[in-house]
DNA sequence: TTGTACGCGTTATCAC
DNA sequence: GTGATAACGCGTACAA
């Protein structure tokens, strides 16, 4: 067990250090700004203000210092979870490269949601209504209101969608070609009759779900292969998913549209007394890396760069911030990698 | 798609609403303030300055506000991700309860970590190196270094544990009684050979690891039963657990550190020809709601009240920082209720 | 090489 | 009721 501070130490200003250092306030900001000014110290009185900075425990006052420079180093990360919205969206990847990339160039990040209880009374996030932000990351699964659209809109910081499809100030990934990429794959090692998986959550869902089917498709299709798409819901249609896996039209490959689905799945084979990958072959479009210990053969499936996107996402919020002038800057597109796993083997020929 | 902003709006300041709705700057602070002031404005002047607000998108810079009023209106929340740490511990309801909480009280949420790259070059985190945060909720897992220990302590701001035992300023789980609840409860269904598992994940765990399985110990000791450890790895050990299942030692029934135990169990068990919960009784010390639904019978485990608990934690440092006085509150304790599933049902007497 | 003076936007205290 | 004015901590232009 850690000690609990009972008494907290006095505020020290620049004003203080001078004071104990005997130079005017002006040199300890010179000094401990590190940045190269036309005021040159003297080693001595540099020494002479950094050890009474050090000894008293100085921490510069950002609030000043924002108010002087029109900086709040403040960066938003939107994550939204409005009632009916995916919590799940939140990647801890997507947290991570935030974090990192802001913390990396000096900025904080202030974390905004929509409040899950009182929302009808407060439904402006403080961080849209008080002059705090420099820029906003918007990790959106489309359930802001038109009214929070207006105030984001409005805000007068520059915002990058990520995870978002937007011509502009946007990272994303291109999960219509991915999950082409990925129906091709199954299809080369010898599928014919394939399914799109996905849980019927009965909620609002991020547009990629249309997307990846979609293509999924369209490549069928561009085989000459019949697509089939279920959708249920794990807890209460368990046992038509069960059915589906045990009748004769059974497919021989399911491509899910994330891996949770294919968890699903292989709990619901496992039941029908079907193996995987020997009686049904799966893949996902969409690693999710919570997951990943419950597979009992690992999983094939497509790993988007959720970390490196989050990143590239925060750098160019901040440089929108810094280079006053420009307000706008193309988005930036990731591709996922394939993961192979064990649950998509090449079929042996069968005829 | 959204409309992206192609230019910013100017910062509007309360000297520029006063220049427009013709009055002096202090009424225009007076009356957005909205507290109760010396200064008594009339009605019309009142409308005048609201709309002028209104109109020019006001904001009010709140770097202003902090320099003045000495509270910056920040909280921060420090999450434990170091390297070994345990990325999973960061559950939503915690980062939830933590946002809903400081913006009722009108309270930023400042997200902290230690940055997974660059991490020997900058230990410290920004929040501790400069003044910004009022208070700090720290949901540590133990993988704070000394110094950064030591930032801070000193950092000279009320700190508030949450899930993580101290007598002062701390609210976490009683998890040695909550597991004994569990076991007891196990133990009155009916069922003796009864084993303790946890996955071995080879990092540094939590502590409530081994208050869980100092009491699942003490408990059966009390009742005269021989309590039993297991621990493996899920990925490298697989074979072992379902060799364990499959043998004539199996137990009962199984009480797991916390669900995705319960998850691997369930997968064991499965391949090891075993029905939960016909032929394997399965609990839960400690709820993960993302994994629910992976459950083929719902689970009976231990829910822990993190919201709420998360929500005291604000309330609790948001009083010491408001009541300055004060610099310490006796921690608060949560229990956890036993949410009933299907997976430890009475046990047939067979004798 | 160092000190002085000013202003950022806000709150709060005064006389008017 | 109202309109000046000081002060918060810091950065910077300019004087010494």
């Amino acid at each position: 067990m850690m000690e609990t501070a009972t008494q907290r130490p006095p505020r020290i200003t620049q004003t203080e250090i001078a004071r104990r250092a005997n130079v005017s306030q002006g040199v300890v900001s010179a000094v401990l700004s590190g940045k190269p000014s036309p005021i040159r110290v003297s080693a001595a009185v540099r020494d002479r203000v950094l050890r009474a900075a050090m000894e008293s425990g100085y921490r510069p006052n950002s609030s000043a210092r924002a108010m002087r420079t029109g900086l709040y180093h403040n960066l938003g990360y939107f994550l939204d979870t409005a009632p009916g919205a995916m919590e799940e969206n939140d990647f801890p990847e997507f947290r991570a490269g935030v974090f990192d990339a802001a913390s990396a160039r000096d900025f904080f990040v202030s974390l905004i949601r929509l409040p899950n209880r009182d929302f009808a009374k407060n439904p402006i996030p403080k961080a849209f209504r008080e002059a705090h932000l420099d820029t906003l990351i918007l990790n959106n699964m489309g359930g802001l209101t038109p009214e929070l659209q207006q105030a984001i809109l409005t805000s007068g910081f520059p915002i990058v969608y990520l995870n978002e499809k937007h011509d502009t100030n946007a990272v994303y990934f291109d999960d219509y070609e991915d999950t082409r990429m990925l129906t091709e794959y199954v299809i080369q090692r010898g599928y014919k009759r394939i399914a799109f998986f996905a849980e019927n959550t009965r909620r609002p869902q991020h547009y990629s779900e249309q997307l990846r089917q979609a293509a999924f498709i369209a490549t069928m299709q561009a085989h000459r292969l019949a697509p089939e798409v279920q959708r249920w819901h794990f807890r209460e249609e368990r046992t038509q998913i069960i059915n589906w896996l045990r009748s004769a039209q059974r497919p021989q490959a399911v491509l899910c549209y994330r891996d949770r689905d294919a968890l699903t799945l292989q709990s619901c084979a496992t039941e029908a007394g079907l193996r995987i990958p020997q009686d049904l072959a799966v893949a996902s479009a969409s690693n999710e890396q919570r997951l990943d210990d419950y597979f009992v053969v690992p999983l094939t499936t497509l790993v988007q760069p959720r970390y490196d996107a989050a990143v590239a996402a925060v750098h160019m919020a901040l440089d929108l911030v810094l280079d006053r002038k420009i307000a706008t800057r193309p988005a930036k597109v990731y591709r996922a990698t394939l993961r192979e796993g064990e649950s998509v083997p090449v079929r042996p020929v069968s005829r």
